[in-house]
DNA sequence: TATTGTTATACTCTATAACTATA
DNA sequence: TATAGTTATAGAGTATAACAATA
């Protein structure tokens, strides 16, 4: 680490990383998809992190969301919804029954396809969750005003909605 | 697809999934986490689609950017850029060195380390890359003015810099 | 024959531990 | 002993094909 001697670029870049944590990907700076991904890396990070303690993942949470939001959904409404493929509902479903926050119930006029509900446990869960979301955002995006986080999801929904 | 007659959450959903595209994730439009996770995979899914053209991905692709704006550094130095772990380095760098874009150069002073650099062949496809980016961008992001992409960039900067 | 949910499988991405060769 | 790079491995996440039950 006291490689001082050397006029290297290697030993330069080195040596700045430490001091200043000049970025080395500037040349990257004007690309939206790159600063995309940075950004949210660390806000997922933050989440994945706060979710820990209830032993959820992400998608986990925005299953129930999304299942409360639509109760008695099918599956394949949930993958849709998920962005995921029906056999990754099926799993994530599952962990989400087996842990007594959500429930498939038989339908009545197709006896091949499931309501989905939450459980009242999945419900009060929830509202916990939603706050607890909320705080990581706050934290992760500590940097920006109340009126930067508004722009900012403004534009977001713009992209992908 | 035709089931009319039922009342049931699960069918309005269905058919309100086929006509209006009215989303089923509402409840968590207030979460920035969450746009920036729809937002990002969308980007990234076109960056994607683009980059295969060139057999890359967009790690790779970054690698490239990074290894040109600092041509010399350390593999180690180039992982913390990346934001990944030294071993997937060596997997992304060897591939890289295998199709002639980056070469490692044995360190003169510290025989354990490589400075990595570009070959030619790199810089000029790197240059190609950088356009193929920008319109990636520009397509993925259509829906935003050249004002609110700039804007969206700095609010991106200020949350992961 | 088509569809819902499911199983099995594979391929990628990511993270960790252990090894080598140098220092 | 400590460090740079590497190997091996295991765990998620993701996508596809094939199957069962029902329509």
């Amino acid at each position: 680490m006291s490689s001082k001697s050397s006029p290297t670029p290697a030993a330069a870049s080195q040596a700045n990383t430490q001091l200043a944590d000049s970025p080395l990907d500037s040349s990257l700076d004007d690309l939206i998809g790159y600063a995309l991904r940075r950004a949210q890396l660390k806000v997922f990070q933050q989440l994945v992190g706060r979710l820990a303690a209830f032993d959820l993942r992400p998608a986990q949470f925005t299953a129930l969301a999304i299942i409360a939001q639509n109760p008695g959904l099918m599956q394949a409404d949930l993958a849709r919804a998920l962005a995921i493929e029906p056999p990754q509902a099926v799993v994530l479903l599952n962990k989400l029954e087996s842990r007594g926050l959500a429930l498939r119930v038989r339908c009545k006029p197709d006896k091949r396809s499931y309501g989905i509900f939450l459980s009242k446990a999945g419900e009060t869960l929830l509202k916990q969750l939603r706050e607890v979301a909320a705080l990581s955002d706050q934290e992760a995006t500590a940097a920006l005003s109340a009126e930067e986080r508004q722009q900012l999801i403004g534009l977001l929904h713009k992209i992908y909605r």
